[in-house]
DNA sequence: TATGAATGAGTGTTCATTCAT
DNA sequence: TATGAATGAACACTCATTCAT
């Protein structure tokens, strides 16, 4: 059982990273070097984004970064909103594609914490390695699920693979808590791991770690039917 | 053991509400009537804040909203940036208040239950009522823990408030150990309730519960002993 | 012969000086309290106007220059430019009465010299005295002799005691003659001390002491009809 | 000998004149259409200042008057100041080329009176079609000798060439007295010069003519060593 | 097709002026 | 009458977007 991280190289998302869909794009560029036009001022624009906020990234400081021109940045996209949608399309996919490959090999032998441990190292570095996807990701996020909230959409696709993987080892669970449960294990990871990034990195592994144990018990519990307690309970001692 | 809360009405930080630092102030208002007039801006600097997000938010429209005019605003406010920290002030302040209030009955026949549910149940009162706070955390928390940031001080005092909770009912638990727990309780906490916000309403109080829940067996697993594993341990099954 | 400055203090032009005239005033002061108030505010107007300028100096700053609130002195100035003008008012009228008194007791064992001294020095306390001054003329003087430009009226004034005084020395001297040497003479000492001012402190003494000596000998020429050359006269070797 | 002055037509300063410093420019425009469009904002500017002085000059009727917007005005100049600054760049430079090419053939048989009348001729001319010099000029001059202020850089300069004139004409001539007359013939022409500008049109042949008269006597007077007096002389009759 | 100069609406902020108290 | 809080037009400056080259 070994991870197998080092040769997935889920990495930076870069060049010919997952395709924004055709809808984004003003023009879809048939052309080989049209896309990798593309790719380079996503990539920028994740640089520049990480340096400044998506509110501060300025179009021209993009055109900049990525070697090109506004003109050729707006032959591809319609406007500013755009190119982050865009980018935030690159980090869901990448995002759905480190999930699939962390948790695909999904076997009763492949423990809980197994899973939880490959699922989250591999987030964390995508966190580490993509720290534009805080900022897109608050830009992006519409609070009301909107249509067209990517984001809510690869939540969903997220927690879908984790009620699975509960579905496989606590059949008997009812459907709503297995739903509820996966939504609390992918929250939580997501929100502590954005949280984390923005703490003292020494702090950063230390939380890391707890986090994991956290999620582990905590899915533990609910396969085991020590699912803590009913909603609204009343006060327990400890 | 009833909880309180009615009592003191939390609520949406208002008039009157917690004063903030003169330092951010141009003019300290004397008159009762400024001092309204402050708060009233800062509510409007709230709505308009929650609906628009910290950047778009004009101070003509935070002026509007608040029924005067940028002058006056500005007759109390050297700059936006200024009005934004206040309103981070204010709900800091009212956050510390919430902490202190659900926390500070504090005695070993108070289950770490009910501490949790109260601290949890103010905090997701607090952001129902202030939509506008994730926006100014976002936009008032430095990254790098730069002095100034009240944001970072609070989450200090709260952790330390949990630091001395686990003190209580765990004496020989490891300081490192206790900072470290707080600190994963905290931040989840605060994370998932931000986060749970952004959710549908109707998933909110699912979550919350589950949050609850986590927490607590979090909490006392640390406490019992059963703290799950040293960091960064090897894979065991579940 | 002795001069008499001491006696009549020239200095900085304050309380009690000359009466801005009515036309300025939105209410002319009938009680002496408003007359002080005036006084004041003009006070605080040359002080604000010093340090700043004219167009930086706000009425703000004016009215707490002179402990009072700007609804004060909007009761007696319509508007900024009127305060401006009544300082200007009250500048020239200490300007014509500092030329009066240098040069009135005139008479020909009055040297021309002494009286160039006299009116230098004085002019140089009074420049010294009311740093506003140069602000206030560049923003009152109107290039185009427009109606109500007091500054031209008083260098009128003044050129005209000038041609008096030339009338007296040279009485077969032509009129247009007298004309333009006395305006030369008053634009000469006029242009220089206001550039003095802004000289080294180091430099001044030297320079004005340059101006006196060569206005001197400027006027004697005249006078004596050694002036220098019909206008655009030919040139001729040195 | 014939004054030259309409082969060099000194006229205004305009496009293609004395390319300001880079570093007053935010972006150096390479390409001629920059440069050109540089020059029409200065020239813009230089309106603008003439008619309204530089504080009420704004930005927009710069940008309006030089057919363009104010985005290109930003794009060459980083604030409005630094357009002040290169419009008094490009005087000076224009004012040093004036007073190399008047004072330059210098030579014993060029009679110090041919040399103040081109002197006094050209600036006044400079004066005449740069109206917009002398609010520049109040404008950027700094009254403490404060570094950076290319105006005293300039006046240093003219002075020098003047001290150069005196010694070549009065080798015996104590240094500290070169610069003082030096001083004082330069503040003359500059401050009457500046002075008869806004003065009558019709008075101004006559000021000027009487000016270079002056100018000529003080300063053959200080070669002749019959410069007027020793500082603070005592009276004597005229 | 690529470029980047040009555009101008929109933002934060100031300050002369008014007017309720 | 005196006060100073309130007003809002106006200014400097930015930046998403267009379009001539």
């Amino acid at each position: 059982m070994t991870l197998t991280l080092k040769e997935t190289t889920p990495g930076r998302v870069g060049l010919m990273a997952a395709r924004p869909p055709a809808a984004l794009l003003r023009r879809v560029p048939r052309q080989e070097r049209g896309r990798v036009r593309v790719e380079k001022i996503l990539d920028a624009a994740a640089d520049v984004i990480a340096s400044t906020g998506v509110e501060a990234a300025t179009t021209n400081a993009i055109a900049a970064q990525a070697q090109t021109s506004v003109g050729s940045l707006y032959q591809f996209f319609p406007n500013k909103e755009a190119i982050v949608d865009a980018l935030a399309a690159r980090f869901n996919a990448e995002l759905r594609r480190i999930n699939d490959e962390a948790m695909s090999p999904e076997s009763p032998d492949v423990s809980l914490q197994t899973l939880v441990d490959r699922v989250v190292t591999a987030l964390l570095r995508f966190h580490q390695e993509n720290p534009a996807y805080r900022h897109v990701y608050q830009a992006t996020h519409r609070p009301d699920g909107a249509p067209g909230d990517k984001e809510a959409e690869l939540h969903k696709a997220v927690t879908h693979r984790v009620e699975q993987l509960l579905e496989a080892r606590a059949p008997q669970m009812p459907s709503y808590a297995k739903h509820l449960h996966a939504t609390i294990a992918v929250l939580s990871v997501h929100a502590l791991l954005g949280f984390a990034m923005t703490a003292s990195p020494m702090m950063q592994t230390g939380i890391v770690d707890e986090l994991k144990a956290m999620i582990v018990t905590y899915l533990s519990d609910a396969i085991n039917g020590r699912s803590a307690l009913p909603p609204t309970a009343p006060a327990i001692s400890a």
